[in-house]
DNA sequence: TGCACTTTGGCAACAGCGTTGCGAAAGTGG
DNA sequence: CCACTTTCGCAACGCTGTTGCCAAAGTGCA
């Protein structure tokens, strides 16, 4: 690596910060090596040319060309052979080199830790499950955390699955974990159902005990990040169902958080006025409603209720696309798509527009603990703030 | 003017342009200096030092210095006066030069138009109003807001309100009006309660008669984007309760119009599941049961209603404040303040935040108009996509 | 009144950014 | 074998913000 990049002072970068807007020509280089990155990433095994990446960026291909020179120099990108001639010198395609970096992304749920190994491209390339109490104190939790993080599986050149870790920096661990909490400060608010956990700096804890940078979020946070680095592009909305019910929003391309990173509180919307009450002590959540259709086993009111409330979410943000995941729905996803997608064809039907499609969010199971590595690696690929 | 600047290629500028994400210097320049005019003009009368500048930006103040004398080059800007001395040299204050510029605000509304002419600064330095039939087809209404743009008094030296439109040229007309449309391409949907305008191309049609820029967009987003110009920062909704209900959205000081600049669908979102049918073909929609209660005459429970929604909108998008306007607002302005934060407080309560405060928002019956000249303006400042 | 000190802000030199002009490299097609 | 097309790097360039230095313009104390 050269001197001047990697962990230098970034100074006062990008918006939001604490100065503000201001660009800097070293805040102008970084963000086109991570966009020309981000596309890298994007372009996956195919590889991307140098003149594409131009003509996506907007930058001149000498530009590019300087850029890549330095990216290569530092080991995050190869070339990777060439096209076909189109009646000249044939472009030469560039790749993102994978193992030049890698992240740890801990899924920290009720019951479970699962932490993966995930390389740049997020490929997972080791996964480590154990069970957890969350209920049972921060130090054993703790422990439990830091035993999973050693103890992720490396995948060696053999692949026997554990090889020692590999020999590039671990740029940090991303944790993701249910209920609101401060992301900017790493501190939890109320864990649903654990009420010991109300202010406990989570990340100064964990960063302290790994070693490295440490970051935390929600979990439907950490899978609607996922999904928008998995290639997933726009604005679209994820929505989380299993114990309980929540949504994480990306707003073109980056993860929309709030001023007090409390965005996403899509299961204590109310959609009906002094209905039943709810866990939260308000009446008529689209979680009470839909939870309790499914505990009745009346899986098509559940989805025709949880498609009253996407269909107030995509009215008031206009997204492109919605995305359903968690235990309940990947019991019986077709009764969900359809249903969800039902009443939002009605609402294009009176207002005149294409319906938003719905679908069910790629990843499954493990989308979580990925997106939470990629709350590590997203910075790389300017898709820092929210 | 300089030559290299003014109406020149932008190029590929931006984030959601054509290419996307790519910085160049010219870009890097232009944001900054936007960023700067920003903040001169928020400073208002006031000023703002060179050094406290570098501050708020994060550049350097040598950086300032070269900027602010582009400006003051430009004419956008000039020294007024000092600050007192803090035991040196007193810092010298830079101010906004509002005759620089102007732009015409136009509010269409179903029975009125309203153009106002605004001074860099944003401040109403002319207006007019005219009575109109928004039904009384394309040919009259487009007149009418030809004549109500060409109409508008300046206010000259001797303030009289007749003189003739000033020296500096009008940047562009900005129009605002009630229902759905394509802002990006200046179409008009449906104009609630008058079909035959949908699919105009207004902005195209006006552009073409003005001989000016024209940039088309909700009313609802012309408000927010003026109360954001007008000082209002960070994230926040304006619902603007009249004879329909609807909601401007900001988010991080830009306004959010979504994928296809439909967001703000604030009024028919469901909160009544199966409850009263809505003139939209729904039933149990907020601006149904709003103002269902508002001719019953029971403002408590239409602020009641309202507050319901604003706090699933706070809940989603965990914004810093909830501005109200609108006629029926005005009408009892504390009724619904008092109503809606009632519900925000006591969601607030229950998840152990502080509670998002309500206001009426600043400006009153003018708002829209002034916003929609922010249309145009905002670009200059750097508040252009959303 | 004079001097030391603090703070502001411009001038000049500088490193680094993307851009332009040009030519070498590496193919295709006749 | 040659003309042609296309890709891509080198060198010079203009422009950006940055750094080092110094004049300007105040305050405070002797």
């Amino acid at each position: 690596m050269r001197g001047t990049r990697g962990s230098g002072p970034t100074g006062p970068v990008g918006p939001g910060g604490p100065g503000g807007g201001g660009v800097n020509l070293l805040a102008l280089r970084s963000h086109n090596a991570a966009l020309v990155l981000d596309l890298l990433r994007a372009a996956g095994d195919e590889g991307i040319s140098r003149l594409e990446l131009a003509e996506r960026t907007g930058l001149t291909p000498q530009a590019v060309s300087k850029i890549t020179a330095r990216l290569r120099e530092d080991g995050l990108a190869a070339e990777a052979g060439r096209r076909a001639s189109t009646g000249g010198k044939p472009r030469t395609v560039l790749r993102l080199v994978p193992e030049a970096g890698h992240a740890v992304g801990v899924h920290l749920d009720r019951d479970e830790v699962r932490a993966v190994l995930v390389d740049l491209r997020g490929t997972v390339v080791g996964e480590r499950r154990a069970a957890l109490d969350l209920g049972a104190g921060a130090e054993a939790v703790l422990g439990a955390v830091r035993e999973a993080v050693a103890g992720v599986p490396a995948a060696g050149p053999g692949g026997d699955g554990n090889a020692s870790r590999p020999g590039p920096a671990l740029l940090g661990v991303g944790v993701a974990l249910p209920g609101p909490l401060d992301h900017g400060r790493g501190v939890l608010h109320r864990v649903t159902g654990f009420p010991e956990w109300d202010g406990f700096p989570l990340r100064e804890a964990l960063a302290e005990r790994l070693g490295v940078p440490v970051v935390v979020d929600k979990d439907t946070n950490a899978a609607a990040l996922g999904l928008a680095a998995g290639g997933q592009g726009g604005s679209f909305a994820y929505l989380h169902l299993g114990t309980g019910l929540g949504a994480g929003l990306v707003i073109g391309g980056r993860v929309h958080r709030g001023a007090r990173t409390g965005a996403g509180e899509f299961g204590h919307q109310v959609i009906q006025l002094d209905g039943p009450p709810c866990t939260c002590g308000n009446r008529g959540c689209v979680e009470a409603l839909c939870l309790g259709a499914v505990e009745r086993g009346d899986l098509r009111e559940a989805a025709r209720v949880l498609g009253a409330g996407a269909a107030n979410l995509v009215g008031l943000l206009d997204i492109d696309v919605v995305l359903l995941g968690g235990r309940t729905v990947a019991a019986a996803p077709e009764t969900f798509t359809d249903g969800v997608g039902a009443v939002l064809e009605a609402w294009a039907r009176r207002t005149g527009q294409d319906a938003v499609p719905v679908r069910v969010a790629a990843g499954g199971g493990g989308a979580v603990a990925g997106g939470a590595a990629e709350l590590v690696l997203g910075p790389v690929f300017g898709r820092g703030g929210g």
